[in-house]
DNA sequence: ATCAGACCTCC
DNA sequence: GAGGTCTGA
């Protein structure tokens, strides 16, 4: 039976790129729900499917190490030669024949640094974050203080279509509950790729399979409840209106025309249409507000706007937007997500070295507020009824 | 164009 | 009630 690995066991297969911790944080960055792909499977150690591969991955002061498992891993690949086993880990991958023919070294190095390539794309780290946090922190002093911990939060790259259901799944829900429902869609609908201590790792489902019919009540059977019909119906709409290379497409297109494309699908508004654009297609001024972001403007930058709204409207929602916008620039949303990710209940106890954060707002205004919401949610308990759409 | 209400579960 | 969206007024 395959383990996971961890760095310290001294396994040849690792390898290595140079990166600072100020340019990643794998535990903020895995962890602050831009993606519910990664677990922490050992102290540092990150394991999650990337690119239709299991990877775990950890970090020293200077480096970021992965390792890479094979779908078929032989017994005796570790403690064999490095070449070798990449030979072997090909051989399990059904790429190109062409290739496969010419298990030479030369060919391997090709592929030591294609996953490079791979990591390099998806952690994004031809973007200099320290470059970034510089920047905000000259323009926002809150920032800056926040930025002394929060280090090295950087926007992935991830799959459009990973990233468009994923998000979808996340309305009216939390990050736990999401992680959990990811989970059983690609245990479910997903490839197989490999069992590493008993956990079963699957690649996500593609979009044709998504796509069919039966995927809603096989969804709600595995508790999406209303969210299931929006994912196969977002995905039925792509499949037969725009094509497989559409969601992809909206990489090289304008960051408003990329998101008003994305809100047409059902079960895409504006919040979860910015998370897809900031989080996939390079759109790095996109600003995903929801409720919690809506908070940070009101608490934290006296932002006036929907200061006397009760919901996050359409208009409240641009106005925070282009708050941020206007205040850090074109990486807006990279900015944004160190702030949100300094929010999360999880991190809260990294923030006992800032002291000036404790007593610099009025909560009592803020918890005010909150008790007003309350008492109105209060009295919306009705009961369901059946929709009759088919 | 703008705003409540409903929508599915689970904690 | 939760990190929202759709729908009808």
């Amino acid at each position: 039976m395959s383990k996971h690995v961890v760095l310290s066991a001294g396994c040849k297969a690792w390898r290595s790129l140079s990166c600072p911790r100020s340019e990643l944080w794998l535990d903020l960055t895995l962890g602050c729900g831009q993606t519910f792909r990664w677990r922490e499977t050992a102290d540092g150690h990150w394991t999650g499917v990337m690119r239709g591969r299991v990877w775990t991955l950890t970090q020293t002061e200077n480096m970021l190490w992965y390792y890479v498992y094979g779908h078929q891993m032989n017994p005796g690949a570790e403690s064999g030669q490095k070449c070798k086993v990449k030979g072997e880990r090909r051989s399990g991958e059904m790429m190109d024949i062409k290739e496969e023919e010419e298990k030479t070294c030369t060919v391997m190095s090709d592929l030591d640094h294609k996953d490079e390539e791979l990591l390099r794309d998806y952690f994004q780290l031809d973007v200099k974050l320290e470059d970034l946090y510089r920047h905000w922190s000259a323009v926002d002093l809150h920032f800056k203080q926040i930025a002394n911990v929060f280090t090295g939060v950087r926007m992935l790259r991830q799959d459009p279509g990973e990233c468009l259901f994923s998000f979808i799944c996340s309305s009216n829900n939390h990050i736990s509950r999401i992680q959990g429902m990811i989970d059983r869609l690609c245990q479910t609908l997903g490839t197989p790729l490999c069992t590493l201590d008993d956990v079963a790792y699957h690649d996500f489902p593609p979009l044709p399979v998504l796509s069919d019919a039966s995927v809603e009540m096989r969804l709600r059977d595995l508790g999406f409840g209303y969210r299931a019909r929006f994912l196969q119906q977002s995905a039925q709409l792509i499949v037969n209106s725009h094509g497989p290379d559409w969601l992809k497409s909206l990489r090289s297109v304008a960051y408003l025309q990329a998101r008003d494309a994305l809100r047409a699908l059902p079960g895409v508004g504006l919040k979860v249409a910015d998370c897809v654009c900031l989080m996939s297609l390079d759109k790095a001024e996109a600003v995903p507000v929801d409720t919690h972001v809506w908070q940070i403007s009101k608490r934290d930058y006296n932002c006036a706007a929907g200061s006397s709204q009760k919901t996050l409207t359409d208009k409240v929602y641009k106005d925070i937007g282009d708050f941020f916008r206007n205040l850090w620039g074109s990486y807006a949303g990279w900015a944004h997500s160190v702030l949100f990710c300094a929010d999360l209940k999880r991190f809260q106890k990294l923030k006992e070295d800032i002291p000036v954060l404790k007593d610099e707002k009025e909560p009592k205004k803020i918890k005010e507020k909150r008790d007003d919401r309350d008492e109105e949610k209060q009295k919306k308990r009705k009961n369901s009824k059946k929709r009759q759409r088919t």
